[in-house]
RNA sequence: GUGGGCGUAGCUCAAUAGGUAGAGCUCCUGAUUGUGGUUCAGGUGGUUGGGGGUUCAAGUCCCCUCGCUCACCCCA
């Protein structure tokens, strides 16, 4: 009988690993929130013209990663490909203009794409976003990305470089896209498939394409800042001036162009090393036609997606260590009768006074509580045998020092606190 | 979707020119009846990813298939 295994491109996050994801779950909340932005919580499950509007038919995502399936009625329904569409829409079916604009939100969630999964890449992956929803100006942009460096830099991250670019708005983006297919045109024979499609569907996309031969040809071409509206040019600057006065370290990459169709402006992203081909760990922008797009009114907008499964894979040391998780006592019954009930008893009243405490309920021998306890790196065991229930005693052992002694139970709870507050001192 | 590498115990790996599967770690038990983490002894655990073929004999050779992994592509 064959084994049944998780769906391809996706995994389990065993005890370890999904401590990790928690704390820096937590510490994304803490961040946020610091800068006003609330949780929204958008469904996995999406209609498929969401994303067909707002992510758009020419991006790879729409085009050919989408899980997408009828339901029993007929209706085309996706997984999510990621989250700033959902958020999007939520904003104005819940008329969230009508609250104190910009409205700052953030998610923490699965996303789902079709894709040969690799290092840093799965079907199923987790994405951190923020969204600034009703500000236009490049204020905003520079308090994104100084948050987005205060999260990093909590977490111990250094010398990490934001990579920046602006795609100008619509107007900019039509004159340049019209400027660059008169210059490719002519060249088409030479192009690959993929930027041959591209020249007719979204000219810009074919700015980052790695071939050489391409690239070589790209040298010559027209390029995107030289069409940008004066208005662009002005925010871009905006933007620059602000991070600079932040302190925050960024490099102009003009080819820089993202693979969702709804960017406008300013657009980022932010690498890191050890993650192979995969290297990129979040990247965002500015969309200021996508609320429109939607139906709703028209409303700028702009954020980010942090990748948190490579987040995670290139988390430095130093945090990790930080955040260990708790190491608990063990409480070790010796040859009781009722030896499961009174472990779980004193395992309870530990428990009231804040310590992370297991009950050995095995009813096995003392020697295997004992080894239970340094499996789980116990800071000590609590024993309890029949002279020790006889006297209303315990004996406590703690296993840094090795020393153990006699104590009453009623005084065990404060016993332990002081000596766990002494040795993290 | 395309290409490369790899599939032997839970994990990391062995197995001479095809001869009937083994080690370390993990886990469990024990080393005079109430003391772990070290040490020692023993034990659990595999239809060698699956199917077919060649052969007296296949982990080993051939074919198909599935899976994992890395890269292209794309992106987080």
């Amino acid at each position: 009988m064959n084994q049944i295994r998780n769906v391809k491109g996706t995994r389990d996050l065993l005890e370890d690993s999904s401590a990790l994801w928690n704390v820096v779950e937590q510490h994304v909340r803490a961040t946020f929130n610091l800068y006003g932005f609330g949780e929204i919580r958008t469904p996995i499950l999406e209609d498929t013209s969401l994303f067909v509007r707002g992510v758009g038919e020419s991006s790879d995502i729409v085009g050919k990663e989408m899980y997408t399936f009828p339901d029993r009625k007929g209706r085309s329904l996706c997984l999510r490909p990621e989250s700033t569409a959902a958020v999007a829409r939520a904003y104005v079916q819940h008329r969230l203009q009508d609250q104190p604009q910009p409205v700052r939100l953030y998610y923490i969630g699965p996303q789902f794409r079709y894709e040969r999964p690799q290092k840093g890449r799965y079907r199923q992956f987790q994405q951190i976003g923020a969204e600034v929803i009703g500000d236009a100006g490049p204020e905003s942009d520079a308090e994104l990305l100084v948050m987005l460096l205060r999260f990093l830099e909590g977490m111990d991250f250094e010398g990490l470089v934001v990579r920046l670019n602006t795609v100008g708005d619509i107007e900019s983006r039509n004159r340049f896209g019209a400027a660059l297919r008169d210059y490719l045109e002519p060249h088409r024979a030479s192009l690959s498939e993929d930027s041959q499609r591209r020249l007719d569907t979204n000219p810009l996309r074919i700015l980052d394409t790695k071939a050489p031969a391409e690239r070589a040809l790209l040298e010559g071409a027209p390029e995107l800042s030289e069409f940008l509206t004066s208005d662009c040019r002005e925010h871009f600057a905006g933007v620059r001036r602000l991070l600079d006065r932040f302190g925050v370290r960024y490099e102009i990459e003009p080819d820089l162009v993202r693979g969702l169709d709804y960017y406008t402006r300013t657009v980022f992203e932010i690498a890191a090393t050890g993650l192979g081909a995969q290297d990129s760990i979040l990247g965002g922008g500015r969309y200021d036609g996508l609320i429109e797009q939607l139906g709703g009114a028209e409303t700028p907008g702009i954020g980010f997606a942090i990748g948190q499964d490579r987040l995670i894979d290139v988390l430095p040391q130093s945090f990790k260590d930080r955040h260990q998780r708790q190491r608990p006592v063990v409480v070790v019954p010796i040859g009781l009768e009722q030896g499961a009930d009174i472990a779980l008893d004193i395992a309870e009243q530990l428990r009231t006074a804040g310590i992370h405490s297991v009950a050995e309920l095995s009813g096995k021998s003392m020697k295997a509580g004992m080894r239970l306890a340094s499996k789980l790196e116990a800071i000590g065991v609590v024993l309890i045998g029949e002279d020790e229930l006889a006297a209303g005693t315990v004996t406590y052992k703690n296993f840094a020092s090795r020393e153990q002694s006699s104590v009453d139970r009623k005084d065990l709870a404060q016993i332990i606190t002081t000596s766990i507050n002494r040795s993290t001192d």
